[in-house]
DNA sequence: CAACGGACCTGCCTGC
DNA sequence: TGCAGGCAGGTCCGTT
């Protein structure tokens, strides 16, 4: 579910529901997901006004007077605005009711996600301290990409899904950028040209603004059930097509398996 | 340091 | 129909 898109829909979403509005409980049905949720988050986190809901890489980043709630939805996480008398479904971890009757659900079958708190500047936590430029941000260029791949031997696939490069291009765009900019996945980052560099940095900026566009018509409704899967599906070039025609060439995409991701590609197009 | 595999989980789909 | 096996949108950590 969650890529970056996802998550900054999801962020737009919830923030012009919850923003503003003080809680009342934190209530934790299970407190095992990636790492474990903090004790006490309900002490931590009643009585408290949230003020905004901002995103760093795919965080969550939840601001309150005495600290931040950090949230992150793995790959099978989500978060939905609900009437607090919702019955709770399997799966729904963690509610923060909120003053207004509703409350932030969180639900993620997998628990590769994670809840966590900081008293301190978020920007500085362990797991956020060290990560990349934002994609969409001036700070990521091909100059970047470029100085982050010198000398380096790895695939250039690899490279951009590195959170210490840039963050927030997670497999699915990963491969549709790839394609974009005519680069080959399995191509060792260190023998991409400057000038291919601008190109697939342009090019994930353009298929993450557009995954963004799509999002939010996707998820716009944060108050019902859930956001169906994927309209950017349709607009996806490579990913999940295998054998199909290239868009490009007609030629049938191709599957490799890279890092253990499946990575998609047009043998014909990306060198 | 760089690069790679394993690990963490459940659900869903395929094929026997 | 049942069951085993493989795969899934992430990313940290230990080993080489």
């Amino acid at each position: 579910m969650p890529e970056l898109p996802e998550v900054e829909t999801t962020r737009r979403g919830i923030s012009a529901h919850i923003r503003g509005h003080t809680v009342t409980a934190a209530v934790v049905r299970e407190r095992h997901l990636r790492w474990p949720v903090p004790r006490k988050l309900n002490a931590l986190l009643h009585g408290q006004r949230l003020s905004a809901v901002s995103r760093r890489a795919k965080y969550l980043l939840l601001h309150f007077p005495n600290g931040t709630l950090i949230l992150h939805l793995g790959m099978s996480g989500s978060l939905r605005v609900l009437a607090a008398t919702t019955p709770p479904e399997k799966h729904d971890h963690l509610d923060l009711v909120f003053d207004d009757g509703r409350c932030l659900r969180l639900r993620d079958p997998r628990r590769f996600g994670a809840v966590l708190w900081t008293r301190e500047d978020p920007a500085r936590h362990p797991l956020l301290a060290r990560l990349g430029p934002e994609p969409l941000s001036a700070a990521f260029d091909g100059a970047q990409l470029h100085r982050c791949a010198t000398g380096r031997k790895r695939a250039i696939k690899a490279l951009l899904m590195d959170s210490h490069v840039v963050v927030g291009v997670g497999n699915i765009y990963a491969n549709e950028a790839l394609f974009m900019a005519g680069v080959h996945p399995i191509r060792a980052a260190g023998c991409v040209s400057r000038a291919r560099c601008d190109h697939l940095a342009d090019a994930i900026k353009t298929v993450l603004s557009a995954a963004i566009r799509a999002g939010g018509t996707t998820l716009r409704d944060f108050t019902s059930t859930d956001g169906t899967p994927g309209h950017f599906r349709a607009a996806l070039q490579v990913y999940g097509r295998e054998g199909q025609a290239c868009p490009q060439c007609a030629q049938p995409i191709r599957q490799l398996r890279l890092a253990q991701r499946s990575t998609f590609y047009c043998p014909h197009c990306q060198h």
